[in-house]
Order: C-alpha cells, then structure tokens, then sequence
DNA sequence: CTTAGGG
DNA sequence: CCCTAAG
C-alpha cells in the first residue's frame, strides 16, 4: 500500500491584493491554514484557499466576474472565477497541470449568514463556515486530489486528522511550534484594525478544522453507486478510509451555462458528479489554449506538480530495504530520510521524543539551530507602490502577495567547519523537500546577506557562540527558474519587505520571498572546541594532512525539516536506535594535490582492487575518505588523465601524477588480466598491442 | 565489510 | 559523492 505523504502548512494572513472590482479594498488579509497531501505546494492551492477565505469575506453586491492567477512554479494555470447563483456566491478555481490532471475547485461561500442558517445549522453544521471542495476529472487516478468540505471530515469525527492547529498538537515537544492561540495573537498584532476585525470574524465564525485549517487533498475516489470514499490520514490512524454519500457531499454542481446551482445547498445534488468532466474538460481545454503556454514549462517542476510523484514510494521502499539489510551507518547515508519521513505514517504512533533525539550524542562540534520563526523579506523587490501597482493594473487577474510566511521546526545541525554554502544546501534541501525546486536559499547575517559559499562558518562568524538570532535565511526564486510571465497581466510577484506571521507553515510559491530567522536552539549545544583541533593533530606524516587543516571530520549535515508534528514524531519512532540516521550528504572535499599524491603512490605499490589497503596506508588518518572515496577518486583521476587538459575542471592535477595513474592503471589492468583467464579474443587482441608499451616504470 | 560500477 | 549488487 502506498502511504501517502502528508504536508502540512498554511498561512495566515498574507495579503490578498484587491479582487478587481471597484467596491472592494486594496487587501485583504486572509488567514488560513490547510493541508495538502503531497509535497508539493503550489499556487493552485494557494489561490483555492485564499480565494476560498476571501470570498467569505466578499459578501457584497452579486456581480460576475473572473480572476486568475498562474503558478509560476508548477507550470499549472489557474483560474479563479467567481460565480454567483442562487444569492449564494461560490469560487471556482481551475487549474490543470501537465500531466493532464484536471480539477476544479470550490471554494463555495458557506459562511452562514442569518439569513441561511436554516438549512445550515442542524444537518450539517460545519456548513456553517467557509468550504472548500473540489473535483476532479481523474477519477480514476489513485491520486486523485479531491477536496472535501468540512462536513466530511466532521461527520468522522476522530477523522479530522489535520486539526494540527491545536496546542496540544503543536506544543508537544515545546520546540518552537507555537500554539495556535499564541499564533493568532501575533497575527493580530499584525493586522490593522480593519483587518484585524475581519480576521477575528472568521476566527470566531470558523473552528480551526473547518475554516482555519482546510483540509484540501486526501485521495479520494468516487465509486459508482456515487458515494464519495476518502482516505483520511489521521494523526494516529494513518489509513482510515471512510464514505460519504453524495448528498453529504458539497459540490457545486454547474450546469452548462456555466450558473452555480445550488453550490451551497447540502441537499442532494441534483447532477450527477459525471457531468462535471466534461464542464472541465472544455474549461481546460481553454485555459490550456489561452494561458498554459504562457507558463514557462519548467520540465522538472511540472513533473513534481504531479502528488505522486512526490511520495517517492521508491525511495521509501529502497531505504526501508537497506535499513533491513545492514545496519551500518558508514558513510552516512540519510538522504533518504527527507523522502520517506512523511511517509511513515504507517508507523502510527507519535513520540515524544521530538528533535533531541536527533542531536544528542553527537559529540561533534556542532550548532544546533531550531528555526523557529521565518519571516519573510525581501531586499529586491520594488517599492510598496510599484507593488500595488502590480496588483491592480491589470483586471481579471490576481496577484497574490504572501508577506510573509514561515517555516516552523527547520532543524539543522552542522558542523563549523561546515561551509556557508554546504549550511544553504542544507537548507535549501530541507525547505526543497516540502516546497519542490524552484527556490534558492540565500543567508543573512546580522542583516547582511552572505555570499561567498566557500567560507566556513567559523569564518564567516556562525558558530556555536554566536547569537543565532543574527542569522537569516531568506528564500528566493532561484534565478534559473526565473521566469517572468507570471500572470497575463504581465505583472510579476512582487514581494514586499514583510512582517512575521503567526499561523503559516509552509510556504506556497516559489515566486516568493522569505526570510527566516532562526532562534537560539533549544537543544543542547556542544559547545566543546577541545576535540577539534585534535582532530586535525598528528597526522602530520600522511599525506593528507597539508589538507582541509580547518575541517575536522564532520558528521554529516543534519536538517530535520518539520513537515509537521506527526511526521516528525514518525521519524523519530523510525529510528529510535539509530539516531544519527538523519544526516545529509557529506560535504564536497576536493582531493588535494597532496591527496592525490598519496593516493597515486599507494594505488602503484597495491594495485587498483585493493582500496581498503589503500586507504590504511595512505589516508588511515583521514577519516572522511572511505576506501570508496578513495576508489572514486581514482575513478575521476583516471578520466581526468584521458580527457584532454581543457576538458578539466577544479584544481589542475599535475600531469606528472596523471601519467603515472595512467601507468599505474595499465600496469594492474594487465596483472589483474595475467591471473584471470582472459577469453581468447581478448588474449588476441592484447597480446598484440597496448600492453607492452606502457608497463614499464612502475614500481 | 569490500569491491566494482553505475548514477 | 551516493547507491547497490555481489562476494
């Protein structure tokens, strides 16, 4: 059974620029939370959302109108459009994305007023507050994303897994992830007046599950007799599937005129759910002709809007078969983790243990950051009017401006000798792992952005005795992914120096920038400089030792994003004895010309199949050169002596040590070919000509 | 755990 | 550098 990977995340209250009509403010700050299965987030959801949260608050005069967005990062378009039927107001959001995947969303108004509470209180409360629902013409693709209203999830109870916003859930392990009640209390801080009393309505309107936290993705299937099943992944109930008769069901049920009937009536619907692809297919059809091409496709973020490709339900597999087949733990291999971690949902239980666990016992050297607040900001974006600009100038189009948003529970160990730009990889991967690619990560330090990737830490003035409050990490569009049509209006994100904000989670977009600030980590710190400098000591006669004299060994880089509570709870019960499983890529450390050296020397006096040997004679002191290192680099070194010199990168090796690898490799090739019985042919064909010219001098 | 190779 | 299949 594939487990699906959950991501939590959320927002509350970034700036909705002005929906284009007249009668509307500029902004309007919509909170929300909501959780998407999947790790991937996108402007199509994003814009559900906060479509869905804004119309509750656009109560006014009824009057058509269309709006729409596009992701930049996902390649998928969307397009919002309101419609009005009935006094009621529903939102549709279309979207489709490369694969084909079609769905549309609802964001139906269901904010009961007075004036319908009559059929919204008793059969279905949770009707009562803002919905969001959507359908999709894939049904029949296990993964299908479907939306459910908040009436599903209530009726089963226990079921509304996602209702993370609590305290009890958040606080648990008291690392940073702030209660909801603190949160809304600095939103509220945030917020103007105006805002701040349309937040409070919605607050007070809404409980957390159905309006706060909108539960948008579980899988779902239809099934014929036309009750909607959904799983839904419950905190301590991975997978618990549940059905739900259409008539439970809020659809907006559209006719060809394309009028909303009855969008927010819980009554049985009167159309059958098969009619809706094809309103979709034509709608799409539409949107591909007129927008889709607009969007830069970006193969590879197009192919990660796909949800299931994102469970890497391989690599979970792989990993869970490597755990079971050796226990070792050298080299470090954790990659892994940021890939199967959401899903071991199937673990079921939730720890205590939270992140300690993760950095106890690691006796390097190491800072140990929780990153507890990011916020947003942004250095280059244009002045609050060219902004404003942005998102009015051009009608039926809507731009979204997130503020701000944070990234709870970014937990990073790394060493000092760690190098600056080996601290934003880190990072990036982390933070890559819930958003997608699209993103890069930039540092800032006491305010100043850091640039040069190949200064340490240490150098650069993060270390353990540094305040961490002085350091920054902002997200930023990667510049390879730039792409500038964001919306037809021609008009791109704008991002706007920002304020911090309470309820977000994970950010949406990729246009987007943010910035995160990391507090003081809670966890213990081991401060302890003693070991490092005998880590580098007495190793004076290898060869190895005139390199990487500020680097000590380093544990591997270790980031523990939070997706959230569960999932990390999840991880820790994954590896309860195993904690340094968490880790991350080992640095780059560029062999030295003396390494080299070393290695050439050793590899002509034992041959190329004896690594491990190799590695006791040369780099028995080196301990972050494995003997596969070592057997690697003289993979590379051996290319490098048969590519032309301009076709060489990095640090020239001296040519002298490249024939020698020549020799050396010719010479064991040939040894290696004397014992073993070679087929005849090949026999022929050696005998006759490359060996003998070039066995001479070695050894 | 080591080797050997592909990624 | 990582990952893995094979010894």
């Amino acid at each position: 059974m594939v487990l699906q990977k959950r991501l939590d995340y959320g927002f509350s209250g970034y700036e909705v620029p002005a929906v284009p009509r007249a009668t509307r403010s500029a902004r309007k700050r919509v909170p929300f939370r909501k959780i998407v299965e999947g790790n991937q987030i996108s402007a199509f959801d994003l814009l559900a959302t906060v479509a869905g949260k804004l119309l509750d608050k656009e109560n006014d005069t009824a009057s058509n109108y269309t709006w729409s967005a596009e992701d930049q990062s996902a390649a998928e378009t969307n397009t919002v459009k309101e419609e009005r039927g009935d006094g009621n107001q529903s939102l549709k959001l279309e979207f489709c994305n490369q694969d084909g995947a079609k769905a549309e969303f609802f964001a139906s108004e269901l904010v009961s007023q007075t004036s319908d509470s009559n059929y919204s209180s008793k059969e279905s409360p949770s009707l009562r507050n803002g919905a969001l629902v959507a359908t999709s013409d894939c049904l029949e693709r296990a993964d299908a994303q479907k939306l459910m209203n908040g009436k599903i999830k209530k009726e089963m109870g226990g079921l509304s897994c996602h209702v993370e916003a609590g305290p009890s859930v958040c606080g648990t392990s008291g690392d940073g992830i702030k209660p909801v009640s603190e949160n809304k209390l600095l939103m509220d801080e945030e917020l103007d007046r105006t805002d701040k009393a349309l937040i409070g309505e919605v607050a007070d309107k809404c409980s957390l599950e159905d309006a706060l936290v909108l539960d948008v993705k579980p899988p779902a299937i239809v099934s014929s007799d036309g009750s909607f099943k959904a799983r839904s992944y419950g905190d301590h109930n991975p997978l618990v599937s549940f059905t739900a008769k259409w008539d439970d069901v809020n659809v907006v049920s559209r006719d060809d005129d394309e009028k909303s009937s009855g969008c927010t009536h819980p009554s049985p619907l009167r159309e059958p759910f098969r009619s809706t692809p094809r309103i979709v297919d034509r709608r799409i059809r539409k949107i591909l002709a007129s927008k889709y091409r607009k969007v830069a496709p970006r193969s590879k973020n197009v192919t990660n809007s796909n949800f299931d490709e994102n469970l890497k339900s391989g690599y979970c597999n792989r990993s869970a078969y490597k755990r079971l087949r050796s226990g070792r733990n050298y080299p470090f291999k954790k990659r892994k983790f940021f890939y199967c971690r959401s899903e071991s949902n199937s673990d079921g239980g939730t720890s205590s243990e939270g992140i300690s666990d993760s950095s106890g016992n690691n006796n390097n050297r190491s800072i140990s950051i929780l990153y507890s607040k990011m916020h947003g900001v942004t250095g280059e974006s244009s002045s609050p009017a060219d902004q404003h600009k942005s998102f009015t100038s051009s009608n039926s189009h809507v731009k979204l401006r997130i503020k701000s948003f944070r990234v709870p529970e970014l937990f990073i160990e790394i060493p000092e000798s760690a190098t600056v730009g080996s601290l934003k990889r880190t990072v990036m991967e982390a933070v890559t792992t819930i958003l997608g690619d699209g993103l890069c990560v930039g540092l800032l330090l006491q305010g100043k952005k850091v640039r040069d990737d190949n200064k340490t830490l240490l150098q650069t003035g993060i270390s353990c005795d540094n305040q961490m409050d002085t350091l920054g990490f902002s997200l930023e569009p990667n510049p390879s992914h730039t792409s500038p049509s964001l919306c037809p209006g021609g008009s791109p994100l704008k991002l706007p120096r920002d304020t911090p904000l309470p309820l977000s989670r994970y950010p949406a977009n990729p246009g987007l920038v943010n910035q995160v600030t990391c507090d003081p980590s809670p966890e213990p710190r081991k401060p302890n400089l003693g070991n490092f400098i005998e880590s580098n000591n007495g190793c004076a006669s290898s060869p190895t030792d005139m390199f990487d004299k500020s680097t000590h060994e380093s544990k591997a880089l270790l980031a523990v994003p939070a997706l959230s509570m569960e999932t990390l709870a999840v991880v820790q019960a994954h590896k309860k004895s195993k904690q340094s499983e968490v880790a991350q890529r080992r640095i780059r450390r560029p062999f030295s010309i003396t390494e080299v050296e070393g290695l050439v020397q050793a590899v002509e006096k034992l041959g190329t199949g004896r690594w491990r040997d190799v590695k006791l004679r040369a780099f028995d002191k080196a301990k972050h050169r494995t003997y596969v290192d070592l057997k690697d680099k003289w993979k590379t070194l051996l290319h490098t002596a048969r590519i032309s010199p301009q076709q060489r990168r990095g640090e020239p090796v001296p040519q002298e040590l490249l024939e020698r690898v020549l020799n050396a490799h010719t010479y064991w090739s040939q040894q290696q070919a004397k014992q073993q019985p070679l087929p005849e042919s090949c026999l022929l064909y050696h005998n006759s000509t490359m060996i003998a010219s070039s066995r001479s001098d070695v050894d």
